[in-house]
DNA sequence: AACATAAGCAACCGCTCCGTT
DNA sequence: CAACGGAGCGGTTGCTTATGT
């Protein structure tokens, strides 16, 4: 036996909003907010709409502050990055976006900027226009950074290796290692608190390093005045990506570390 | 003008997570 | 501790619009 679904599917109306849908939805909302139910909201909003169906309407397009139209170089970048750091999370990407919901970055990735990114392939060319040439500005989403911070709406106390797909780099990186600053040694590490000595904040930072090139077989990570080596090359989401940031060396900076990489004298 | 095809995007589906009982 | 149920998320679908023949 499956689980009892969230609504009856016979009486609920399916398909794109209407108006006068849109119009009930928001004033019930604006009126008396959310109640932290949405699968009763629509009937007390006089909606034959499921209420999952309402979250949705109501978080991609009616709740305010929402920005529509085209995505900004500097989005472009913070899309890249994160991507290239978490993977599609794309509620944790939108969350670093003002405006930008989770389904509009989903769709503007998965329409135009991995295009963008990889140069627009040939099988997904609209059929009778000209071949478009690779981005010639494409270096631009990956300038060279050495340190951003990205705010992560995590806990403190929380591990960040969740955060990380199996099949990201970083999930084979030493979560410890050692650099040398100012003629010492110091050990790093990633931690599960947060970057503030005070303890107790509400995020979780995280922070850009630069991918740094092949070594023999081994990916280079540096960042922040270090470096780090993976040897395990096993990380294999968007396998053309990977390709064109591996032949991009000198300008593809990659995620190296989460600030919470504390730095701490031996 | 009519048709074919690709692109864009809103919305749905099904799964996981997590709080409550 | 297990079962339940709601919220949230990511993947996918399918409708609409744009563009070329």
């Amino acid at each position: 036996m499956g689980r009892a679904p969230c609504c009856d599917k016979a009486n609920v109306k399916k398909g794109p909003w209407s108006p006068e849908e849109d119009t009930k939805l928001k004033e019930f909302i604006d009126k008396n907010g959310t109640g932290g139910n949405w699968i009763a909201l629509p009937q007390k909003a006089g909606l034959k709409r499921c209420g999952k169906s309402c979250r949705l309407r109501w978080l991609n397009y009616l709740r305010p502050n929402l920005k529509h139209g085209e995505f900004s170089e500097e989005e472009d970048r913070i899309i890249c990055n994160l991507f290239a750091a978490i993977g599609s999370r794309w509620s944790i990407i939108a969350s670093q976006l003002p405006g930008r919901t989770d389904n509009d970055i989903k769709n503007y990735w998965n329409t135009k900027l991995k295009k963008k990114l990889l140069g627009i392939t040939s099988t997904s060319q609209r059929k009778t226009k000209p071949q478009q040439p690779a981005d010639p500005d494409q270096h631009l989403l990956f300038p060279s950074i050495t340190h951003q911070e990205i705010h992560l709406p995590t806990v403190g106390s929380q591990s960040l290796a969740p955060l990380i797909p199996d099949q990201h780099p970083l999930q084979h990186l030493p979560y410890h290692g050692t650099r040398e600053s100012n003629g010492s040694m110091i050990t790093f590490g990633i931690d599960q608190g947060c970057s503030s000595s005070e303890g107790n904040c509400s995020t979780t930072q995280l922070n850009y390093g630069n991918y740094g090139g092949m070594k023999d077989d081994r990916l280079i990570f540096s960042g922040g005045g270090f470096e780090i080596e993976s040897t395990e090359l096993e990380y294999n989401y968007e396998e053309e990506l990977k390709q064109l940031l591996i032949s991009n060396t000198t300008i593809s900076p990659w995620i190296l570390s989460l600030n919470s990489i504390t730095d701490y004298k031996n």
